[in-house]
RNA sequence: GGCCCCGUAGCUCAGUUGGAUAGAGCGCUGGAUUCCUAAUCCGGAGGUCACAGGUUCGAUUCCUGUCGGGGUCACCA
């Protein structure tokens, strides 16, 4: 017997036993199956509300009558030991240790596959992480790398065939903003004689691109044109909306009017902003030495990239580079012209009208200069993708800002091919923030990933050295590195993806609690007691069967109900793609084994019989469940911490 | 202003398709170590599930409205 058949024997029991008070058989399976609020109650239960308006009779009468029908259709096979009634409620208790042994004989059986889906025929694509090729990566990254490896790895466990792509974002304005500072105030300097990490270095360019543009454009406004254009926006109905805001205060006025304005200068007036759009038509029609240097600047940041992906213990199967994807919407904006989806403005900008995808306005997918905008390559990149790989399913893993903008883009897809309809979704998270706000670049608030993770290994380094004096240093890095991991990839997991995450750098780095530490030391301790008792018992299938039937105290119980659930547990996570729902079992799994073996009463070792061995194969069913579980939050364990 | 998301304990968050007494961690507080790792365990206090209606035998959950927070409405990505 295995877990999945006391659900579906269940499910009969109760079907045929509501049946059996007469009511029609579509009413039986309306009703589901729920935890008792308490173990005392028993191991499942179900409601009858809703069988009183059929049989006009008050529900704990029907319960009765229920409870009675399913003890009657019970036989020496099922599992279940007691059937009672708590008012409207019927109950059933499962036989202990016939539930222990069903449970872990089936973990211990499947080893490493416990929990694991069995279907192998959806194909799922994942697309994460997208950085840009002029800035390292921060701790919104940190998030989504986070996020889109773990869902990846609980799809693949699930079953799923899992297909693992990042888009690099290597071209466009931005990247010219860091590639003509280099130019403009890098002096030749390289990462290698900065003794710099590639991608960091290339960030400073672009963070000194942005301090240099905003000193010229502190120069401009303080000038006449400048004040000319202010004044006519303040004359003009443009300026409506913020003097309703902010009244006649004229700085606060300023301010807005500039902010707003800031774009238009870059583009129109701004030295340096000139500069760099000019830096990218040169390499739009493939300048050499703009290339050249484009290469060479991206290289140092892929190096940087790998170098964190490494660190994360983050891969991909297919990486692609918008440079090589940004002209493939063209084909996609050809089909939509002649199926007359989208239509040619009077300024030759192609937009799509979306009243016929169920949205207003219209969408601009080649601008009036022809060139494409993001919704083209959006376009045109997932269509080469199924084109390439046919998936079922293409997940997006994009904060929420972007929410709109899928939106658009699902919807035009399906119209533009039907057979996609539905295939598309776009995995939405909250931002993170800090605790004074979000993050703001100009302000030097953005938490960067490597520095963090640097950091969490570093506290998990001392706390290492503060317990574990004696150990050499190599040993003691290396578990530093793996419990600073898990520390952060537990507290970012923890939260489910659509929340806006609280990011407090005090308490990520807390290795007490509900915590990835936590859950690995729960693992080392039971690795630990397996030592002390020389290895895990090797027992024949009746032995074992005796073994884990004589489990039956509440601290027992409780552990072997948690592992009853991993199997729904890693199905619900596939399903709702959040990676929560592991992080949530397993604490919950090693806080109820840690209960168990800090009691008294289950000091294993100086127990004998067949209830030792029982605990012991309970311990090892646990330790490969929690093995299972972190592995899809992408955490490695470690035998001692 | 339109659309979307959120509002649960002092703080940060869970809460499966509506069901029994709404949970966890942290913090506060009282305990446990001659013992398999105390990065642990046991106990306690702490709630008008933002508010008001509605649907239902039953609403934190579904619907409507109000208030509060965030996002978004580009020929940016």
């Amino acid at each position: 017997m295995r877990i999945a058949d006391i659900q579906t024997r269940l499910e009969e029991l109760k079907n045929k036993a509501i049946e059996a008070t007469g009511v029609e058989s579509s009413v039986g399976p309306s009703i589901a199956l729920a935890d008792p609020p308490s173990p005392e109650m028993g191991d499942r239960g179900f409601p009858c509300f809703a069988l009183a308006r059929h049989l006009r009779k008050a529900p704990p009468l029907i319960a009765e009558e229920v409870a009675q029908a399913l003890r009657e259709l019970l036989t020496d096979d099922d599992i279940i030991a007691q059937v009672s009634t708590a008012g409207p409620y019927v109950n059933l208790r499962f036989d202990s240790g016939r539930l222990a042994d069903v449970v872990v004989s089936q973990a211990l059986g499947q080893a490493d596959q416990f929990g694991a889906g069995s279907e192998k025929d959806r194909r799922w694509m994942v697309e994460f992480s997208s950085p840009n090729t002029n800035k390292p990566q921060h701790l919104g990254h940190v998030r989504n790398n986070l996020l889109g490896d773990s869902v990846s790895r609980i799809l693949d466990f699930a079953g799923g065939d899992v297909i693992r792509v990042n888009l690099i974002n290597d071209r466009g304005i931005h990247i010219c903003k860091s590639m003509l500072a280099y130019e403009l105030f890098g002096g030749g300097e390289t990462p290698e004689s900065t003794g710099e990490k590639g991608d960091h270095f290339v960030g400073r360019y672009y963070v000194l691109f942005n301090q240099k543009f905003q000193a010229e454009y502190e120069d401009w406004k303080q000038g006449e044109a400048a004040q000319q254009r202010f004044q006519s926006w303040l004359n003009s109905a443009d300026s409506k909306n913020a003097k309703k805001q902010l009244g006649d205060d004229e700085q606060a006025l300023k301010k807005s009017f500039f902010d707003y304005f800031e774009n238009k200068y870059f583009n129109e007036f701004s030295d340096l902003g000139g500069q760099a759009r000019a830096m990218l038509r040169r390499w739009e029609v493939g300048d050499e030495e703009t290339v050249a240097l484009w290469n060479r600047m991206n290289q140092w940041v892929f190096d940087g990239f790998d170098e964190t992906y490494e660190r994360f213990g983050i891969e991909f199967d297919r990486v692609y580079r918008e440079s090589e994807t940004y002209e493939l919407g063209r084909q996609a904006v050809e089909e939509g012209l002649e199926s007359g989806l989208f239509r040619k403005r009077d300024d030759r900008a192609v937009v799509c009208d979306l009243d016929q995808v169920g949205l207003e306005g219209e969408k601009v997918l080649l601008r009036s200069d022809g060139t494409t905008v993001y919704m083209t390559q959006d376009l045109g990149t997932a269509i080469t993708r199924f084109d390439e790989y046919d998936p079922d399913q293409m997940v997006y893993i994009v904060a929420d800002e972007q929410n709109y903008h899928f939106d658009v883009l699902f919807r035009i897809l399906g119209a533009l091919r039907n057979e996609l309809e539905g295939r598309f979704h776009h995995l939405s998270y909250g931002m993170v923030e800090l605790p004074e706000g979000k993050m703001k670049s100009r302000e030097g608030t953005v938490v960067d990933a490597d520095d963090l993770l640097s950091e969490m290994v570093h506290l998990a380094d001392e706390a290492v050295a503060e317990r574990y004096g004696d150990l050499g240093e190599a040993e003691r890095r290396q578990r530093a590195e793996v419990i600073g991991l898990a520390a952060l990839k537990y507290y970012v997991l923890d939260f489910a993806p659509r929340t806006t995450v609280q990011f407090d750098p005090k308490r990520s780095i807390d290795f007490q609690g509900r915590t990835g530490p936590y859950c690995l030391y729960g693992f080392a301790r039971i690795n630990s007691l397996g030592k002390r008792v020389n290895g895990w018992p090797q027992l024949s299938e009746g032995e074992q069967n005796e073994a884990l039937s004589a489990l039956g105290t509440d601290r027992e119980m409780e552990v072997v109900r948690i592992l009853q659930r991993w199997p729904d547990t890693v199905e619900t996570a596939a399903e709702q793609l959040n990676p929560g729902r592991v992080a949530e079992f397993l604490f919950e799994l090693c806080s109820a084994f840690s209960s168990l073996y800090n009691d008294a009463d289950h000091r294993v070792v100086e127990l004998e019989g067949p209830r030792r061995q029982g605990i012991l194969l309970l311990s090892k069913a646990v330790q490969q469940t929690l093995a299972i579980g972190l592995d899809l939050l992408g955490i490695p364990t470690l035998e001692e911490m």
